[in-house]
DNA sequence: CCTGTTATGCTCCATATGAGCATTAATAGG
DNA sequence: CCTATTAATGCTCATATGGAGCATAACAGG
């Protein structure tokens, strides 16, 4: 921090852009699965401004809800052999009206080992668990493998209970640690999920924690809905995001005692079973309760 | 995003540093208030690595805990004259061994009206809402008074339990735009808490709101005590950090329930009344609970 | 009418949270 | 030794909140 070498680095933006269609989130991608993303311009007001702007240029629906996500910044973070800084944003797009079409990739793609909707996957019991261990074992000292021991069971509970779909980051980087996905670049022996190039499958984790804490104490996934829509498709959203299968009655007795929908007094028709109310977001909720609130033992 | 005017942008780290001493947070500044800064050097490989061995050479007692906060970059800020790009970090000190010095700067001298512990401190009825009614009464058109008289209603609640302590950033946001903290610029009437360099108070909000946060769901404090502690000093730091005052048996069942602290066996001596246990931070619930968990109704 | 399917209502229980009341263990000062 | 003071601790009780599951209601199609 002493010395003046502040010429001034690159900049860039990384959006992971998200859409949730038929139950299946996607991502937003180029051709070759990169995260769009552009040099940070310096026309606009703020970041987030410029990225709206720049996301309506290369097509994307209106961005929704954005958020910055964090700055990546480390030494072997290079494009084009110069170090560069890329801060990451995450945009959610609310129901697209055309279908997505084939830049959009279907983010457990790159993420196998997260989708527990069905149940646990099997890669992890029968390809993933064993390559850990594998790793585990090729530590050097005792001290080390208790370690990786612990954080294998953390990241990858053997009890499905035990499973905390927040933990996409820290899945990942083991992985990464443990040469399991092809960004890790040393000759990878197994490689899990569909890679991306330069750090953007780490960028897209980060996301993915972020989004996965995030809906369950803001109401954010109305940004991925249209604005009518039947508690069972929010439910069914919300799964896609979180990975997980929710208890329907819970959900919904949940979703009402926070008072964040409203009927619109329409109801669905013509598929099959009893008509289903459609609902819309209250946004009033929004500065109601500019937050759930307190877990401190307060006085008063 | 289409030009390639990317010959480089300056970017800056600033970290907000923060130590508590008697019940009190403090602040690491300069002598001109301002936070402590430096170009971003590219010699580290990560800004994390960077940040710690920049704070040692600066006199700061070993950063325990660092976490990045947030890039800033709106075009209005500007630091001689160039637009640049800030990323913000917020590092905690453990217990100084020394008493702190005159570079450390008590943050409710900033932020008067954050301090809860006494109740609702004077200034908010006598000086901060008459002078937000006036602003929010200034306004061109109702529905723009409607939505400012909201804001104002969550921001400063006229019920103190309504007090929600996360929201400091809102809180100085809100006092920005009515012009009331003396770094909004133009001309303002009054102006409430101690005044910092540049849009170095924001960046101490957005900071505080993450660690008021954070307290609830990540045992952080702990990297702000020293090693042995009574459950009062716990107590006592967590009320600090809040602004507010807890109830002291359901703190401790809510501490012990947790499995976050062991005794180490010794007590207290020499001060008045009953002698107190000490604690010790059980390191292992780091890994044991990687995190408390759900908000969604799961199943299974 | 009978069956399959999805929406909705409600009950029950375990645990967490919010508020207090009551005791106990030390120290300081007479 | 006795007493006031200062904290630490132990417990209780009513009320939320969260997890599971049973029971009904409303429609489509044969």
């Amino acid at each position: 921090m002493t010395s003046t070498e502040s010429r001034g680095t690159p900049i860039e933006l990384n959006a992971v852009i998200v859409a949730v269609e038929n139950c299946t989130p996607y991502l937003l991608t180029t051709d070759d699965l990169a995260l769009p993303s552009g040099p940070f311009e310096s026309g606009h007001r703020t970041l987030e401004q410029g990225l709206r702007a720049w996301a309506r240029l290369k097509g994307a629906q209106t961005l929704g809800y954005v958020e910055q996500l964090y700055t990546f910044a480390d030494r072997d973070r290079t494009t084009a052999g110069t170090r560069s800084v890329s801060i990451g944003y995450l945009a959610l797009v609310h129901d697209p009206a055309q279908p997505l079409g084939h830049d959009w990739s279907p983010w457990y793609r790159h993420f196998p080992w997260e989708d527990h909707r069905d149940g646990t996957p099997a890669i992890i019991a029968a390809q993933i668990l064993p390559a850990l261990e594998a790793w585990k074992n090729a530590a050097p000292d005792a001290p080390t493998r208790e370690i990786q021991a612990e954080r294998i069971g953390i990241a990858f509970p053997r009890d499905p209970r035990q499973w905390n779909e927040e933990l996409v980051l820290q899945r990942y980087e083991l992985l990464w640690q443990a040469e399991l996905v092809a960004e890790a670049g040393t000759g990878a022996r197994d490689s899990f999920g569909l890679a991306m190039p330069f750090d953007h499958r780490r960028i897209v984790a980060t996301a993915m924690a972020r989004l996965r804490a995030k809906i369950k104490y803001r109401p954010v996934v109305f940004e991925l809905l249209p604005r009518e829509f039947t508690l069972l498709h929010l439910q069914n959203t919300v799964e896609a995001l979180a990975g997980l299968r929710l208890h329907k009655q819970n959900f919904r007795r949940l979703v009402e005692q926070q008072g964040l929908v409203e009927e619109t007094g329409a109801t669905t028709r013509g598929a099959s079973g009893r008509p289903a109310k459609l609902f819309s977001f209250r946004r009033k909720v929004l500065q109601e309760r500019a937050m759930a609130g307190t877990k401190l033992p307060r006085t008063g």
